[in-house]
DNA sequence: GTATAATATGAACATATGTTCAGATATTAA
DNA sequence: TTAATATCTGAACATATGTTCATATTATAC
C-alpha cells in the first residue's frame, strides 16, 4: 500500500517540518489575492502615483504631467489601483480626482523605505 | 519667452499641485528599489514560501514538498528573495537552511492581510 | 580519487506586464 | 446639437517574469 501522495514526489528530508508548514500553509486564494495587491506596488511608475497621492488628490492629467508619462497609461495604471482597492476617485465635472482609498498605502510604503535603506 | 519645459509638455490642471507633488516624488533610484522590494512579495509562490519560512528555517528539498514545484523553481526563487535581502541560509553539510532574513516580512504580510481582509 | 546527494545555474519557453496608439465615452458649454 | 475637454478602453507591441530542463557546483561518504 502507497503512502498517499498530495501533490508531488519529490524527496523530503524533514517530514516534520514539512507537516508543520502544511498546517498554516496559506491558501491558492489568500495567496492570490495578496500577490495582486503587492504587484501594485511593484512598478516604480504606480509608486511615484501612490507616493503623491499620499498628499493630496489629483487628476489624471496632473499625475501624467507629473510623472512624464501619457496620460492614457496612468489611466490604466489607476484602473489596476482600484481593482486592488487602493484608490477610489470622486468626479467633478469632466474631471476626476484620484485619492487613497485607505491608510494601508501610507504603512506599507513606510515599511518597505525602512527596509530599503539598512 | 517659453515657460521652461521639465519632462512633458503635457496640459497641466492644477500646476500648484503638480508643483506640490514634484517637491515630494520619490526619485527614480528610490521607486526603483521599492519596486524591486514589492516585487518580491508578488507571487503566490514566494509568497507561501516567506509565509512558511516565518515559522522555521527550511531547506529546499522541503520548500519544493511543501509547495509542489521543483527544486529548481524553488532555488530560483530564493535567490531572487537573497537579492532583495528577504532571506539568508546556512549551510550544514550539502544542505542549505534559508531562513528571514528580519522581520519586516512578518509585518508586512501582515498589514496585507489586514487589507484584503476588508 | 569516484559516487552520491543537495543545491545552483543558464538557456529556452510560455505567459504576464506596461506602454503607446487609435478610438470610444462622458461631461460641459455654446 | 456640436464642439471641446477629460478620461477610459482595447489591440498591439516590446520587455519582464516564472517555470522547466539539462547541466554545473558543492560537500560528504566511500
Amino acid at each position: 500500500m502507497p503512502a498517499p501522495l498530495d501533490q508531488c514526489q519529490c524527496r523530503i528530508i524533514h517530514e516534520e517540518k514539512v507537516q508543520r508548514a502544511r498546517q498554516s500553509l496559506l491558501s491558492g486564494e489568500e495567496t492570490d489575492r495578496l500577490a495582486l495587491f503587492f504587484k501594485a506596488f511593484a512598478d516604480p511608475t504606480r509608486l511615484k502615483m501612490l507616493w503623491s497621492l499620499l498628499q493630496e488628490e489629483m487628476c489624471v492629467c496632473d499625475l501624467a504631467a507629473l510623472l512624464g508619462v501619457s496620460e492614457s497609461a496612468v489611466s490604466h495604471q489607476l484602473r489596476l489601483l482600484r481593482q486592488a482597492a487602493l484608490v477610489t476617485n470622486r468626479r467633478e465635472g469632466p474631471v476626476l480626482y484620484y485619492r487613497l482609498a485607505d491608510d494601508h498605502v501610507r504603512q506599507l510604503v513606510e515599511l518597505a523605505l525602512e527596509h530599503i535603506e539598512e
